[in-house]
DNA sequence: CCGACCGGGTCATCGATAGC
DNA sequence: GCTATCGATGACCCGGTCGG
């Protein structure tokens, strides 16, 4: 049994079309079979959808893709008000479905980077056909905001397709985070991905162990002890590896000056900052910032 | 504006230890 | 096994100063 989409969107998705549908009478999924994505974002009312002979109970908040070339049917009627957002698209690439298995797998491979690698770059979705998404507000606020752009008109018609685009990662980032939470042995290391997570969240602001330890409800030498012991590496220095990362992304891509960059990252004094640096980087920002720069547009 | 060096208060980490 | 505390120690953090 497929349960979960992998492709990849280093280009963004072909979206065809999109929105809100209301029922106003008793309805039923047509039966069809279509040659493009269907994404469904269930905001009220139960929907009944069968697709490659699995029935699927669809709950509000839920989200169900249909897969291309498959049979979809209702196999229920839904009430008066019941309403979906939908969105058609395809993949520029190759895609594949995933069983559990196959999921597990990718996703411990995600999971051996511990660390933010420099430069680590990952253009894969991977997308639950059926799921109760965990935040469904920044769903639903993305969704918004596309059918919005959609309908506007704009001369460059890419925004709908990144904003799509967008839409599908967060999908497959609340997939990840959620699976990865969930597959983990002990309770500690639960805590840790999330702290992991609340790390990457606010690597812009000034973050200290008490801090996080405050926000866990820890002892902050405790968290220190389990989080060293869950991933091999001081907590600090996770953070500080976090804010380098995203430092270098800045001095590549912008011409923010070196103090500029370190209250980004909330560090306010500029002098540690450049300490930090050279001490991930054997270099100072300024030298990487000499080096790197413009690097990619020259192979363009 | 950038980078190097210094001084000192604060904080994170580690080993040992203890209660649950 | 899980969690917290204590004391020691070294790392971190921030302000100042100086030279290019």
């Amino acid at each position: 049994m497929k349960e979960y989409i992998k492709s990849s969107v280093g280009q963004p998705i072909n979206f065809h079309s999109g929105g809100q549908f209301i029922t106003t009478e008793n309805w039923t999924h047509m039966k069809r079979n279509i040659d493009i994505f269907v994404v469904i974002i269930n905001l009220n009312e139960t929907l009944y959808i069968e697709q490659d002979e699995k029935r699927y109970t669809v709950l509000p908040g839920e989200i169900l893709f249909l897969v291309p070339g498959q049979l979809h049917v209702g196999f229920n009627p839904s009430p008066i008000g019941t309403s979906y957002y939908w969105l058609h698209f395809t993949f520029p690439n190759n895609y594949s479905l995933l069983t559990r298995k196959m999921m597990d797998s990718e996703v411990t491979s995600m999971r051996s980077n511990l660390l933010p690698i420099n430069n680590h770059s990952c253009s894969t979705v991977l997308l639950p056909i059926h799921t109760k998404p965990r935040e469904v507000e920044r769903i639903h606020i993305l969704c918004k905001q596309l059918f919005d752009v959609a309908k506007a008109n704009y001369y460059n018609t890419y925004n709908a397709h990144y904003l799509a685009t967008s839409l599908l990662i967060e999908i497959s980032e609340q997939t990840i985070y959620h699976y990865k939470t969930v597959s983990l042995d002990t309770a500690a290391e639960r805590k840790v991905e999330m702290i992991k997570e609340w790390i990457r969240i606010h690597v812009f602001k000034k973050i200290s162990v008490t801090m996080i330890a405050e926000e866990f409800q820890y002892n902050s030498d405790y968290l220190s002890r389990i989080f060293k012991q869950a991933t091999g590496y001081n907590i600090q220095e996770y953070i500080h590896r976090m804010k380098i990362s995203k430092a270098k992304e800045l001095l590549m891509n912008t011409n923010v000056t070196v103090k500029g960059i370190a209250i980004t990252l909330g560090l306010n004094d500029e002098k540690y900052f450049m300490r930090l640096f050279k001490k991930y980087e054997q270099m100072t920002p300024t030298e990487f910032r000499k080096a790197y720069f413009r690097m990619p547009m020259n192979n363009v």
